[in-house]
RNA sequence: GCCCUCGUCGUCUAGCGGUUUAGGACACAGCCCUUUCACGGCUGCAACAGGGAUUCGAAUUCCCUCGAGGGUACCA
């Protein structure tokens, strides 16, 4: 009660990515959640790039994470680089020194991997064993006169820590088990988990929101805070999304970046709205719903604790519902990556139409964008790739023949008389009279349809018939009906 | 090893001591619609990790075990 008082004026969440990659599926739920906490909350939110890092971060990939949330549709107040605040975490930590929170550690990285190896192989917990912790100030001038590189350490004083976690309760640590950790590195930069505490008291954070994988640097960070004496944030922290097989996703479960997901034809909508559902849902039960819509409804307290695994065929789900809702006109725009015609660039006025003709068709039957790809590519070409075995049988049948050579008269006087162009009504009536022709020869459904189908598609599956006929048009028809005959010809021969 | 977190259908979840024969969604199966595929509709399949304790009553509270994940860096 307390604490919803305290910072009912002024919330504050952070989203803090660290540019080494691009923006992975669980950075980009940890974003999208402190968003949602944030706006559901009237609060602000900052993005923080945490890049001190130096051998590790690079622009790119910075380029690439703002990208990528900005695709998503999030939005945020303040921008923040930690690489340029540098001074500011070396003036504090040079106040911890001189109230002897903290001391410079002089022990070269061949010591303390020695260290480390020398605690394992005892079997004893691993961590620094405090050399360097009181140095008289005499053996610290000498170092420093040699020049001897140096880390800045805590001094990590007895003490219990305890927090009150927004999503799971309250969490309790001992600082036995927290050995003296550092705060700047040898080549200046802050570690993170002393740049964060700087940076969250600096940007005046009220709510840090992370990844569960953050929970014991939760404790080291809640030292600092006192020893610094800022005011500590209320932490949440958010479990991990884990791979089909219940390990942490990686690389080997498939696609782990944003970027990866919208070039593999998945819309900001469906992203948004699948993340969403991973360890929350909306009290209403609603399972499809618009970010926009939904933040209001968005409490952190709902937000489970259970790791989730990252589930494709529920994303692929929800993506064939947002492709759905789209119009033809707005797909035509997010397809243009995508579709054969649009990689060259050279869409006229006539292609357009057909790619308008084409989404239509195709649309309800679709998940990803991508897939319209190959599907594309059947109907952009002259000829028919190939037949489908299904297809080869169905004209194996006697009247087959009969059914496409009817078809092909009627397209052929069609493009005589109007040309290349045909409409879905025209079409379908050319189906209608074949079939009240072909009446009395007892064809009709299957035996009428599919040769019909497999004559200009060689497949036995697709959207409607007369749908087909009008993107295609008369001209491509005639081609591929030919080509037909003459498959069913060899096919004969066989 | 030590520390922390988590454990409801295959998956995401609802559930906050009795209203529960544990609800919904994805996936899967069947049926209907349909010339086909898809869409849509209907039906079905399927879970409280195990063991104790508290209680008249426990998926819900407590303890133990087991399992999973994370941390234990001059990475973040």
């Amino acid at each position: 009660m307390e604490t919803e008082k305290k910072y009912n004026k002024d919330i504050r969440f952070r989203f803090a990515p660290s540019p080494t990659g691009g923006l992975h599926i669980g950075t980009a739920r940890t974003a999208l959640f402190n968003w949602l906490a944030a706006r559901s909350m009237g609060g602000k939110l900052v993005l923080r790039i945490e890049d001190t890092d130096l051998k590790r971060s690079n622009r790119d990939f910075e380029n690439s994470i703002i990208n990528d949330l900005k695709w998503m549709g999030l939005d945020w107040d303040e921008f923040y680089r930690q690489s340029e605040r540098l001074e500011i975490y070396l003036r504090e930590a040079e106040k911890l020194i001189d109230e002897k929170k903290a001391y410079r550690c002089f022990c070269s990285s061949e010591r303390l991997e020695n260290l480390k190896g020398l605690l394992i192989s005892e079997g004893k917990p691993t961590g620094y064993d405090n050399k360097c912790r009181d140095l008289n100030e005499s053996e610290i001038e000498e170092n420093l006169k040699e020049k001897k590189p140096y880390t800045i350490r805590y001094r990590v004083e007895p003490d219990e820590i305890a927090f009150n976690d927004l999503i799971r309760g309250e969490i309790k640590f001992s600082s036995d088990v927290i050995s003296d950790f550092v705060l700047i590195k040898s080549d200046g930069t802050p570690s993170y988990n002393f740049a964060v505490v700087v940076d969250d008291n600096d940007m005046n954070i009220s709510h840090v929101l992370r990844g569960e994988d953050h929970i014991t640097n939760t404790a080291r960070q809640i030292m600092l805070f006192k020893s610094l004496g800022y005011d500590i944030p209320e932490f949440a922290h958010l479990s991990m999304i884990l791979g089909k097989d219940g390990s942490k996703l990686s690389k080997r479960h498939g696609a782990t970046t944003i970027t990866q997901y919208r070039e593999e034809g998945y819309l900001k909508e469906a992203i948004g709205n699948y993340l969403s559902l991973l360890s929350w849902a909306p009290k209403s039960g609603e399972e499809l719903f618009a970010l926009e819509n939904i933040f209001e409804k968005f409490r952190l307290q709902d937000v489970s604790k259970n790791p989730a695994i990252f589930d494709i065929d529920k994303l692929n789900w929800i993506n064939g519902n947002y492709i759905r809702m789209k119009s033809s006109s707005e797909l035509i725009k997010l397809l243009d990556p995508f579709l054969p015609s649009g990689k060259d660039k050279k869409l006229s006025e006539a292609d357009n139409l057909k790619v308008l003709k084409f989404i239509d068709a195709f649309k309800d039957k679709i998940k990803t964008l991508k897939e319209f790809d190959c599907l594309a590519e059947d109907f952009f070409m002259n000829e028919i790739a190939s037949y489908e075995d299904e297809a080869a049988e169905i004209m194996k049948a006697e009247t087959a023949g009969m059914v496409i050579e009817r078809f092909e008269s009627k397209i052929y006087r069609h493009n005589k008389e109007s040309g290349n162009e045909i409409s879905e009504e025209e079409a379908k009536e050319f189906i209608n009279e074949i079939s009240q022709e072909l009446k009395e020869f007892n064809i009709k459904g299957r035996m009428l349809y599919m040769p019909i189908r497999a004559s200009i598609t060689g497949n036995v599956h697709g959207p409607e018939l007369p749908k087909i006929i009008s993107i295609l048009g008369t001209d491509v028809c005639l081609k591929r009906i030919k080509q037909t005959k003459i498959f069913i010809e060899n096919n004969k021969k066989i």
